[in-house]
DNA sequence: TATGAATGAGTTTTCATTCAT
DNA sequence: CATGAATGAAAACTCATTCAT
């Protein structure tokens, strides 16, 4: 009960674990898995290379732990996504784009983008774990949602799977390029402008010659 | 009468070091660089470890000659690309979606794209060879056939280069998706049907109002 | 009751760079620099070969730290040796022969003297830091006394280089025969009797008619 | 009898041992056995590596023939010497000195020490084949003849065999002294004038009161 | 004979993991 | 719990030696 000088910033041990993914984060989205060295994890997190042991049984933990990490939050955005009313697809679009800046800024996907790319050989579970929990419910759900409109007769005939490939894949391209070629010097790519510009230019794409009138 | 035992050694100077890179490009593109064992891409390219190093003085080297290598044949295509007329926009790009499939078979871009984009921060000079020699060319080239339409009144407004990325960025998914997800059970997609669905939506949403009229 | 068998790991992060040099010293003396093994020098040190990297980044900084680690006792003895007043030229000699068996036993130059002699092509710097540090000093050091006593009158006209050459030289053979030919069964040489009889030798040589009469 | 046409400058194979064997000298007195490569001396000598083989069948037997073919012509100098009339020591000996230039100038001795002194531990059987065949026998030649001329009178008391050493040394540091610091820097010693003083220096300081009233 | 590409055993070097403190 | 020195298995690299040509 007593502990005669409780430290005023008592290193919260509950943090640990997260300081230590979030530390590996951006070592491994540096380097990839296999260079990235405990060491550096351990000296970015502020910890011993051993305290990573007490938490962390091996390295491939630690880098399930980044990766399902990376889930988590992305999970959430895509389920308030899919829980939006998809009746005016237009501006529920335009919604999505107004926030994906932010959601780009807050959540390091490009870190984790990268690493999900490069080690999907090597972490096969991983890509699965990406690709069931993430990438296909959001690409189902928009898939849906646009054979829906099609149904209505909102949207044009057409694959609506490939439809919402391509809605999101110029994003997704941003932030690759953001993670590989800015820092050697390219050109930037908006990404807030690129989203906002593509959306119409897909919805002017997509939209039955009735909907282009309306 | 029986065949005298296949020789130990061979002798194929001339040869060795295209197989190397190639069975290189293999393994690096499975495991990406620090993964790969030289051991496997000896296997693989039926060479013992020590005749890596007849033909490529480090590890390195060898990584480098295969991403520099992916380089040549696809500066081939971006320059006959380049070199097509470009008054006729919407022909042009129907005709390059034709040429996309065969490309994308014969080039293994898929893997050497994973590889720069894996390893672009621990090879930053072949990211930046990638991207000075081939994306941005390319990508400038396509900027600026946008613009001079946009100039000839064919096309909306808009930041052209945002609508170059707008048009092939779901290319470039697509062939990252048959690298990253189809191997785990991810339903594939079918890179020429996209294109091509692609290509009209863009069409769609770029024309201008006349244009489109035509 | 029964000691709890010897810890596998031992904790001695100050003392082991001396330990390992000097592990060092006995197998480059031994084998020189190509032919001695890491794994040899960590075995006689006592560590891992693992644990060598903890101390030195290459095999040649080990090699490095061995030949310097050298050079230092011995400056300390020649710098002692030049600050004695070199008027009495004879006592002085005969003072430093009488010092030498014991600096010989305690300081292994034998094993150096053969290291910087063996390896002086493949290590240019260090045959170069004992030239300037150790011998040209003592050499040139030699060479001012023997040509001050000339300019005295003490000692004969002569080469005062080669003077000093000549009283050296013997004693250095010495040490060079310890380690070629006495291992090998060849019959010692008393380095001790020999220096003493040398200078003698050397001062009846080089002492001036005046100076051999008094 | 009838080759069509001879070639004008026909390779002598008979030659090829002898001219391996002195490529092989300098790469080794260069580096040391073990850093010794077979590709460069194959190729100093003007050969291809598989030729060594032809001629000796590993790298040890390389070495050895080098360092024996390096005994016998300084088998035959020690045993001129030696053949020679010994009553007139002093003259005798600057008989000697003024051989030795050109002994030291055509032998290429230095390398041969060298090597001797380097890998003396590596292999022993060199290292006593020097000293028995060579070494020790023009060194007893030397007590003896000291001995003799002691008995005579004509020298002084004292350990014969530390005379003869005192003798020989200075000129085999010079030698050494080439080999090692000459080629970083040091200024050179001059053997033959080292030699011709130092030979007058120590018959000063053996030749008895009597001899040297002489 | 002569060549030099190819081999593979042997060495250096790295780094995830362990454990005495 | 925490540390970081130490380990040792695994990987890159070297080079004497072999052998198809």
């Amino acid at each position: 009960m007593s502990s005669p000088r409780p430290p005023k910033f008592q290193r919260r041990k509950a943090d640990r674990p997260d300081e230590i993914v979030a530390a590996a984060l951006e070592i491994f989205a540096e380097k990839g898995f296999a260079a990235a060295r405990l060491e550096d994890i351990a000296a970015r997190a502020g910890v011993s290379k051993g305290a990573l042991y007490l938490y962390f049984p091996t390295k491939q933990d630690i880098f399930r732990a980044v990766v399902e990490q990376g889930v988590a939050p992305n999970l959430d955005i895509v389920r308030a996504g899919l829980a939006e009313p998809t009746d005016d697809f237009a501006n529920l679009l335009r919604g999505l784009v107004k926030a994906l800046p932010s959601v780009i800024a807050t959540t390091s996907i490009g870190g984790i983008v990268k690493m999900v790319i490069g080690e999907s050989r090597n972490f096969p579970e991983l890509a699965q774990a990406w690709h069931d929990k993430l990438v296909q419910p959001a690409l189902s759900a928009m898939t849906g949602a646009i054979a829906a409109a099609q149904a209505r007769g909102e949207l044009r005939a057409g694959d609506p799977r490939l439809y919402a490939i391509s809605l999101v894949a110029p994003m997704l391209v941003g932030v690759i390029w953001r993670e590989t070629f800015t820092p050697v010097g390219a050109e930037p790519i908006d990404i807030a402008s690129l989203a906002e510009q593509h959306v119409e230019l897909w919805l002017r794409g997509v939209l039955s010659q009735a909907g282009a009138a309306a």
